[in-house]
Order: structure tokens, then C-alpha cells, then sequence
DNA sequence: AACAATTGTTGTCGTCAACAACAATCTTCC
DNA sequence: GGAAGATTGTTGTTGACGACAACAATTGTT
């Protein structure tokens, strides 16, 4: 269903993050090229931030969404899943809040996760506008699968960037987790 | 022109990166409650390495896009015009290739920017297929601008995160540029 | 010369962030 | 107590972006 067709599509084109020039400038002999060499680089794109983490996003958002295909869930949805795991009643607002995401974007979130019974809404007595959100049992379940096989996905990581930078990544990082 | 009025839009949403909860749980006082302070987390999306990139590749962009709102120019744009301009004459592919775009989406990148005078596609003489990429002369002038914006963006990083956190993370993330 | 590969281009699809508008439902304030 | 304002979930739109597929023009290969 649509999603899996996107996985398999992923999954498909893999290897190292970045198809590296294998040969770079083509065959134009124009004005300017005093680099003779094969790379294209030593650019100024070097130093910034920016470009290498978004980069490094890339790669780690495929390796999870590979590594998860089997169960087809990709980073978001686990995301609202492991908060609603954890903090069992929250209102849809309160999930959107906590995880940055649009509230409107989590409604379709949702109807996905509801309709695969991994989620529920119930509708609060309390406050009549909200839905009060669950795990089903099939959600509990399948949850407790799906943090293993994040748990891969993370040594996937630690594998591409060190076990020790990853830690020193998380703790620069702490403030926005 | 469609750009500017989303530059403005991001820069009216501004302050912290995470609009954090003022108050969490809505009034639904459903089961499972056990955590009775203001914070929702504690939860397990802590130790992802994958979210807190994610998150800081949100505000990091947010950031660029509005520290260089002024010139209205936003992260792929300037890679490419900083690429261009430390490799001129190289062909659209050898810049896809070098930032991970797709040729198809380059071709868009490039008609913007050749529309605003910035970048020029010249036909290779010695391969008729493509074209070498320059920067024109506004377009170095406008790059130097760009560049002295995106110093200060990255000086905006090192406040965020700590000057010395900023260079490690692009030690840690070098083999991502 | 015939066939395969490359380059730029166009177009489609799905994900995602940002907004706007709306009905239903609280909350506030007079 | 009731009007005015705020909040919650929902629907829909826009634009940036990555992944693909198909195509014409051109080059490379055999």
C-alpha cells in the first residue's frame, strides 16, 4: 500500500551515503579549471554545519526507514508511537506539541496508525473537543518490536560514525531531543 | 515572487526551536497518569540519534533560511552557487552528483537562478549535451554577500550549541560533506 | 553504421513543513 | 448567564524536496 512500494524504492538504491563523482567534471575543457584532480571539492562548503548534518539526516532517516521496512514504519510514525507509549491519554494537540509536528499533520498520522489498530482514539469525557490517544494491544505489541528493531538501527549508527561520536553527537544534541 | 512570501512566513514563526508545552495534558484525566509534573517526556526518544538530528536539521535550516531572508536565498541554493563558484565550468550533473540533488531537480535550482541573473549555463563546446555552469558577475558579488550571511548563520550555530560542541559535530559529520 | 550510455529536460508521485479556515467545544470576562 | 475569545481536531492548499520514469539530443563503443 503505497508506503511499501516508497520502502522497497529506498531500500533499492543503497550503499555508501553519496554516490561519490566517479569521474567529475565532464567532458567540457572550459575556462577555470586549475584543479586537475578527480575531486571537485575543497569547496567552501566545508564548515558548514548546515550541509553536513542535513546530509547526514538523509542517510540516517534511510538506513531507519530500511531497517524498519519489514514492519513499515518510518521515523515519524515510530516517533508518535513510542510518545503515546510512554505518556498513554495525551490529547492529539499535546503529541504535536511534544514531537514539533503540525497538528494538523498528525491527523492523518493517526488515521494510519488507527487503521493498522496500532493506535486509538477515545474520546474524552473530560474535554469533549479532544481524543484522548492509545496504544491498542496490537500496538504494545508491535511497539516492543519495533524499539528492537530501532535499537539495529542505532547500532547501524554507531557503526558509520563511531560508538563514541555517536554518544557526543547525542549529548551536543540533548537540547533539541 | 512565491519565495519571499514563504521567507516572511518562516521568519513571523520564530523564537526557541520547540514551542515546549506550557501546559501538557489537557483536561482528559484518563488512565495511566503516572507522571504527574508539566513534562510529557522522559520517554524513550532519548538515545535516538536520528530524532535529535532531525530536530536540529529543522531549526538549523530555519535558521540559514532566515539569517539570508534579506537576499532570499535558502540552503540548496546557495550550495550550488558556492559549488559553482569554487568549480566554474562544471556540468549540472557533476554538480548533482557533488550534492546528492537529482539532475531533475537541479534543472529547476538553475532556472531560478539564471532568472535572477546569478548563475549562467553556457553550451560546452566540446560536449554538446551539456553545459558548464558559471556564476555571473552579479552572481560572484551577490555569492560574497551570501557567504558573509552564512557566517553569521553559523555563528548563530555555535551560540546554540557551544562553539567547541559546533566544531566537533562537524569533525563527527566530515565524511557527510 | 548500429547499439548502448550519458546529459538535460519534463512530468508524476509521495513526504513533509507552514498556513488558513472551519465546526465543535471550552474558558473568560463582563 | 451569556457573549466574546481561545483551543481542538479537521480539511485543504501551497511550496520545497527526494525518487522515478520517459524522452530527445548527443556521445561512446564495437
Amino acid at each position: 500500500m503505497a508506503r511499501n512500494s516508497q520502502a522497497a524504492r529506498i531500500t533499492k538504491s543503497r550503499a555508501g551515503i553519496r554516490p561519490r563523482p566517479g569521474r567529475t567534471r565532464s567532458g567540457n575543457g572550459s575556462v577555470h579549471n586549475d584543479l586537475m584532480n578527480d575531486e571537485i571539492g575543497l569547496d567552501a562548503l566545508a564548515g558548514h554545519a548546515g550541509y553536513a548534518v542535513r546530509r547526514f539526516q538523509i542517510w540516517i532517516f534511510q538506513d531507519f526507514i530500511r531497517t524498519l521496512a519489514a514492519v513499515d514504519i518510518r521515523p515519524t510514525q515510530y516517533s508518535v508511537m513510542t510518545v503515546i507509549g510512554a505518556n498513554p491519554g495525551l490529547s492529539q494537540m499535546a503529541v504535536a506539541k511534544r514531537l514539533g509536528i503540525e497538528r494538523a499533520r498528525l491527523v492523518h498520522l493517526l488515521d494510519s496508525l488507527e487503521h493498522r489498530d496500532l493506535v486509538s482514539r477515545i474520546k474524552s469525557a473530560t474535554d469533549r473537543r479532544s481524543h484522548a490517544l492509545h496504544l491498542t494491544a496490537r500496538g504494545r505489541t508491535a511497539l516492543a518490536q519495533f524499539k528492537r528493531l530501532a535499537a539495529e538501527h542505532e547500532r547501524h549508527v554507531a557503526e558509520k560514525i563511531g560508538k563514541e561520536n555517536r554518544e557526543r553527537l547525542l549529548q551536543i544534541l540533548s537540547a533539541f531531543t
